[in-house]
DNA sequence: AATTTTATTGTACAAGTGTCCAACAAATAT
DNA sequence: ATATTTGTTGGACACTTGTACAATAAAATT
């Protein structure tokens, strides 16, 4: 399988078109692949020969979105977006950004009925983002993996209150917290 | 459907110990409905009239573990264990004791194509468990999903390395964690 | 012990799954 | 332009899914 061959780009373009407008009405578990083949207009067969479940579909769509992530994280920190309070750090202001940006996505990749396989692209990119960035927790796995993960626990509550935050009121709880844990030794 | 009927007791436990055999051979995506109730001997009509899913079975047997979890915290901590290293805070053994006693369990949970309800629970109880333990997070639901979070994001770590590590190294590197978080300001 | 209730069974059905293969068509390579 | 490669198609297959319903058996109730 050529994934330049201009037939294999087309097909797959279709299907994640219709994918992404099927789950506009239903949750990932429930869409059947006779169903999105259906509305890609291709044959059954062809699923196939470049997947194995529709979940397949999602994680190469996902892994789009983890690239943006890391990309966000490679350029220099955009100039639209200026840090009022001092002590922000500009870090972890990018990722809620990112999220936001992509809160669809995140939206059906954090529910209930989704595959612990998309948490896991999630936690391993922003630990290795941390990784990068934070040169106090170098080296040490569990750190990198506690941090990563708190990190990840605001942006699931977020998530549950259907995003209805601004990424400056994310950032500023962030940084509340992180002043709250020094605060009291 | 009444639960305490001995013929739903009895099917019921049939279906537990079916999926937990079938669970030590094939992951719980690749588990047929018709391939479990073959195992436990009973009409696949019986398992649809008690669940909608295999999934469903999981989420029952996980919620017995949870409320095992939130046992651990209501009784006084057990005297067998002795806290060695000053400072350690019981309340956080408790929670590596208890995963640490349902390791095979949490092998399932945690696993890549396992469903994210099932981390949601087991967040949803850790988060609570915290709040109640901890009185400096009381009220900031935020400040709770952080420091739930990132408590399991060592777990997961634990998880990652095939739970090859003892309880105590797990208190030790929390204890290393919380201190070196303090120190640096 | 007799009666009522209801969980379980067996069967059937339409629909989806996953795989295979020959025929076709649309791309790439010569 | 022609030849070759290969992705796509449609049909077929055994199997699973989810649901429905009447018959049965095993509970609970009186």
């Amino acid at each position: 399988m050529n994934k330049n061959d201009l037939r294999v780009i087309k097909t797959k373009k279709t299907i994640y078109n219709s994918l992404l407008l099927l789950l506009k009405t239903k949750p990932l578990s429930q869409i059947k692949v006779t169903e999105l083949c259906k509305a890609a207009e291709i044959n059954r067969g062809t699923f196939y020969f470049h997947y194995q479940e529709i979940g397949d579909v999602l994680e190469e769509l996902f892994g789009e979105i983890m690239r943006d992530l890391e990309d966000s994280y490679a350029e220099p920190f955009k100039k639209g977006f200026t840090v009022h309070k001092k002590n922000l750090d500009p870090d972890m202001i990018k990722i809620f950004h990112h999220v936001k940006k992509h809160e669809e996505f995140y939206k059906i990749v954090l529910s209930e009925d989704a595959s612990m396989k998309y948490y896991y692209m999630f936690y391993d990119v922003v630990c290795r983002l941390n990784m990068q960035t934070k040169y106090e927790l170098a080296g040490d796995d569990f750190l990198t993996a506690y941090s990563a993960n708190a990190m990840i626990g605001l942006i699931i509550k977020w998530y549950r209150r259907d995003f209805n935050d601004s990424v400056d009121e994310m950032n500023h709880r962030l940084f509340h917290i992180v002043q709250h844990s020094f605060k009291k030794v």
